[in-house]
DNA sequence: GACATATGTTGTCGCTGTCAACATGTGTCG
DNA sequence: CGACACATGTTGACAGCGACAACATATGTC
């Protein structure tokens, strides 16, 4: 017999969300769905979050943070695994490359982070989550125009660009119209090749 | 007295769909909603487009013809005045920003464009369009790279940048979340800017 | 003028998000 | 231990939605 609480329904939730999105898009996530997959009645969802927008953005602002920390993980991992002494350039570089791949392989999260009717709402505690990353960036992107990285674009365009760059690659990647004209092969190697347009070494 | 045909309801809708959009956002869109502020019956949509779906694809159709027009537009417009014997690198530059202007001026059919709950269910005839604007770009883009343009990249990987590139950067313009964070002051300028780091000249 | 077709209306269905009222479990303090 | 506050889940209701079927009216063609 089932207890009467679900004992970690508001997780359940978000996974559950994620994983319809994963499978159906934005279009198909309803509130009713995930509770009725979840076993729970109609309205237990909003217990948890106030409304469908509200979940939305708890999703959002978690991914964001999901992203910042596979952006700026430590220099400890794998990919850099050669060079502790990696300059500003060559870590912009891998942080390109990580929020792609991240993005090719988070499909759900990252439709939701950019989807305008989700961000439309933002709160404060979301845009202070983007104002931190974007002062993290901030300071990575200064560092590398003191080696010579784009110097001749001021820094708050520059800033406008690796986000606007990197985004919109991973769209592509990842778009379902775009990918049916221009599918890459190999994903890993794309991604190498893009980064390399955006952060070039 | 008003007769009983509309008279020209499918552009109608179009049209005040695009203006909903352009207000509320895609969540704010509803066939009923702007079959009331058009005036007839909350079924009529229904002899225009067979679902919803299918209004955002055409929505989407009519705004890739357009942005497609825009970007390609004669050389005889007022911004390429100078010089008839520009060649590709400095026709991508003047393509980028126009279409990032585009974007900024046309936030409700970008938006559409962009979404992948629309671009998911894209038909044949969608399809068809998106490979002539990828057509034209790449023979563009593979131009350039014969002047010396971005030449150690495979001619795919190049199109995978630029369409990325253009559209991320028009996304984080027009995007809520991201302009609330780094708004920019002069429009024209960080789009000259944006451009020209996408198509250094 | 008759008939086919295009276009708009009315009514209905199931699904949705949201709210209010109620039920049940959990933890805290006497 | 027991009473009570609170958190969490349920049931029922409502209006708005997309979609469909059946029907009504206008338009064009012979």
């Amino acid at each position: 017999m089932k207890s009467y609480h679900h004992g970690n329904l508001r997780e359940a939730l978000i996974d559950r969300a994620i994983a319809v999105i994963d499978q159906d898009g934005l279009e198909g996530l309803s509130l009713r769905r995930i509770a009725k997959d979840l076993g729970v009645s109609h309205a237990a969802p909003a217990r948890h979050f106030k409304s469908k927008t509200d979940l939305l953005a708890v999703i959002l602002r978690d991914s964001l943070q999901e992203l910042t920390e596979t952006i700026f993980q430590a220099h400890t991992d794998k990919e850099a695994h050669a060079d502790e002494t990696d300059n500003a350039i060559v870590q912009l570089n891998l942080m390109a490359r990580r929020s792609i791949r991240w993005a090719i392989q988070n499909k759900a999260k990252f439709s939701v982070m950019i989807n305008p009717d989700v961000s439309r709402f933002a709160d404060d505690a979301l845009i202070e989550s983007m104002k931190d990353f974007s002062g993290q960036l901030f300071s990575m992107l200064k560092a590398a125009q003191d080696l010579g990285f784009r110097e001749e674009i001021s820094d708050k365009a520059l800033l406008l660009y690796a986000i606007g760059a990197c985004r919109g690659v991973s769209a592509v990647l990842t778009d379902n119209l775009l990918s049916s004209v221009l599918r890459p092969e190999d994903d890993e190697k794309i991604i190498t090749d893009l980064a390399n347009q955006i952060v070039p070494l």
